[in-house]
RNA sequence: GCGCCCGUAGCUCAAUGGAUAGAGCAUCUGACUACGGAUCAGAAGGUUGGGGGUUCGAGUCCCUCCGGGCGCGCCA
């Protein structure tokens, strides 16, 4: 049975017995107030729920009173085989197997569509991450944000909104300018500039613009650092493109700032546009020569400077109409995910959210992630002693990378072990997953030489107890897609199909698909690879959410 | 000094305010006449950093102390 309609059942039930004592109560129930989940403890049925616990304040009854009561109701339902009471009032219930194993087909036939859910229906939602300066490679702090962002993204997606992956180019202002002299003097044969870029990446960069311009040697001095810098931003950036599309990780768009900071017709810039939309909105001041926005209206523990005393903007204005450009473009939520050493901008931007008249508790959410250390990886000399996006991919391959980052919820600091990772046993969970859908290949692969078909299909005939329990966890996905995507924590996913190829696993090991010896195939048999072809159909959609492919074989 | 995050088994980490705090690894014991054993069954391992509070119930929320990480510019 879908979870879902039973616990529209339950809430059903719930308002209906508690409307004749106390009708206001009755009509406050929702589906939150069900608290309706798999129990983590077998013994306590296949689902339970702590409603009785949660409403017995306020009907005015004891727990136990109020459980028995609607435990009564619930046993009625079609399909509930057992409802018991337990402990304080938790009410643990128990499915027949037929209503159990009934979600078997509704995965075959929906396919790849399985687990996709409306929670999220009508948000539209714009999701920023990575956004690293093209003056350089990506390293292992974007490597984490990039594979959560993006599984992220796919979360938010299977749950309905209309979300936008972008990545915002920090094109412009003074690392650009001291970029480009710092490819120029490679191209040129020049020591570093002080303070410049290291890391022998920078040489290649001169090389390609010397190649590309070899005039770079006669040409102004001036004109020579704008021609360098552009060669090798654009080289940069395209970098930059290849190895996040070699990760898997997607972007809608990749937003320029120089954008920002262009003039846009007789008004000048955006960002100039932004400056006065703010101060329209009451929250821009002049003092000392320069432009502030009241950003401790909001929580931050000081002004910030937007327009500098000599005129020039600070990295806030581009923020502030970034920001704007958001909204302008149609997302009316904005979701930013920065790394540990970003979260000082939380409040900032939540200002900036507030000045611009918007909610800054609903319409802009900034997610910190904690930083990640690798056990043992090399710097990288080529990009200037960082670890590298690119190295640790050919080290440990896009399956395990990605899926060991996107593991673990962004808050939590991460050390891996890339032993660990390089394993090919359960030890390492990637490989354990990936093992689980290339067995159910095998499977079907097996099924169909020894004359197994899914031409019957029979709920009723699963009726071991790996079988209820494989069934259940199924039914659970498309519950564990809209919560992660709710709480915004895909690790969710990969933390639910390790238990689910758990629980194939152990099926596998207790009930045979094909028949044994000299047995002939029957409806068992049948319909047991329904079962295992839709275990495979959601270890696949599962995998996709994070990016990770779902090999036929390994 | 102020602010944010973290502290859970020997290790890496889970756990929408719910039941006896769970997985994997490592350690120990079992299942190979096997639909791929890249698997499964079991044992052992805990004062959830310390202390107080809130309530039917706290790893989770509040206060406080300890320890670790990161940040606090008219830089980007």
């Amino acid at each position: 049975m879908n979870p879902d309609v039973l616990s529209e059942l339950i809430a059903v039930v719930a308002r209906d017995v508690i409307a004749v004592r106390e009708p206001e109560v009755a009509a406050s129930i929702d589906s939150s107030a069900i608290a309706f989940e798999r129990p983590k403890n077998r013994d306590h049925g296949d689902w339970a729920t702590s409603v009785a616990l949660k409403l017995a304040k306020p009907v005015g009854m004891a727990p136990r009173d109020l459980a028995a009561e609607l435990a009564g109701r619930i046993a009625e339902i079609e399909g509930v085989s057992s409802v018991d009471i337990a402990g304080p009032g938790f009410l643990n219930i128990r499915l027949d197997a037929s209503a159990a194993g009934e979600i078997a087909r509704s995965i075959v036939e929906a396919g790849s569509e399985f687990g996709r859910n409306d929670s999220l229906v009508g948000q539209t939602i714009n999701l920023e991450f990575v956004s690293a300066n093209p003056t350089g490679p990506l390293h292992i702090g974007h490597t984490r944000w990039a594979a959560l962002g993006d599984s992220l993204g796919r979360v938010l997606s299977a749950s309905g909104a209309r979300v936008a992956n972008e990545f915002y180019v920090n094109d412009a202002g003074a690392q650009m300018d001291v970029f480009g002299e710092s490819v120029l003097a490679a191209a040129l044969g020049e020591p570093a500039p002080d303070n410049g870029y290291p890391g022998e990446y920078v040489q290649e960069l001169g090389r390609i613009a010397l190649e590309r311009r070899p005039d770079l040697v006669s040409m102004d001095r001036a004109e020579a650092i704008l021609v360098a810098r552009e060669i090798g931003y654009e080289t940069q950036l395209q970098e930059i493109k290849d190895s996040l599309s070699r990760f898997n990780v997607h972007f809608d768009v990749w937003f320029s700032e120089r954008t920002l900071h262009a003039g846009s017709g007789a008004g000048g810039s955006l960002i100039d546009d932004a400056i006065e939309r703010l101060r329209a909105q009451g929250h821009v001041f002049d003092e000392d020569g320069a432009v502030w926005v009241r950003t401790t209206d909001f929580g931050d523990d000081k002004d910030r400077v937007i327009t500098r005393g000599n005129g020039i903007f600070t990295y806030f204005a581009a923020d502030a109409a970034y920001y704007l450009s958001k909204g302008d473009r149609g997302f009316q939520h904005k979701i930013y995910l920065l790394g540990a050493d970003h979260h000082g901008y939380v409040h900032r931007l939540k200002a900036l959210a507030g000045s611009a008249g918007d909610d800054p508790e609903k319409d802009i959410e900034v997610l910190i992630g904690q930083l990640v250390s690798i056990n043992g990886a090399k710097l990288s000399k080529r990009a200037g002693n960082i670890i590298e996006l690119n190295d640790l991919q050919a080290w440990l391959g896009t399956d395990a990378l990605r899926y060991s980052l996107a593991r673990y919820p962004a808050d939590s600091p991460l050390t891996l072990d890339p032993e660990l990772l390089q394993k090919r046993t359960n030890d390492n969970p990637v490989f354990y997953v990936q093992y689980a859908h290339a067995r159910t290949n095998a499977v079907a692969r097996n099924a169909a030489t020894a004359g197994v078909d899914t031409t019957v299909f029979d709920a009723a005939l699963l009726t071991h107890e790996t079988e209820s329990e494989l069934a259940n966890s199924l039914a659970e996905f498309p519950r564990i897609v809209a919560q992660s995507a709710a709480l915004r924590e895909p690790h969710r996913v990969a933390r639910y199909l390790e238990s689910l190829a758990a629980d194939y696993h152990r099926w596998y090991d207790n009930c045979r698909v094909t028949p044994q010896g000299d047995d002939s195939v029957d409806d068992t048999h049948r319909t047991r690879l329904w079962l295992n072809n839709a275990t495979g159909q959601v270890l696949r959609n599962g995998l996709d959410l994070l990016g990770v492919s779902a090999p036929e074989r390994m």
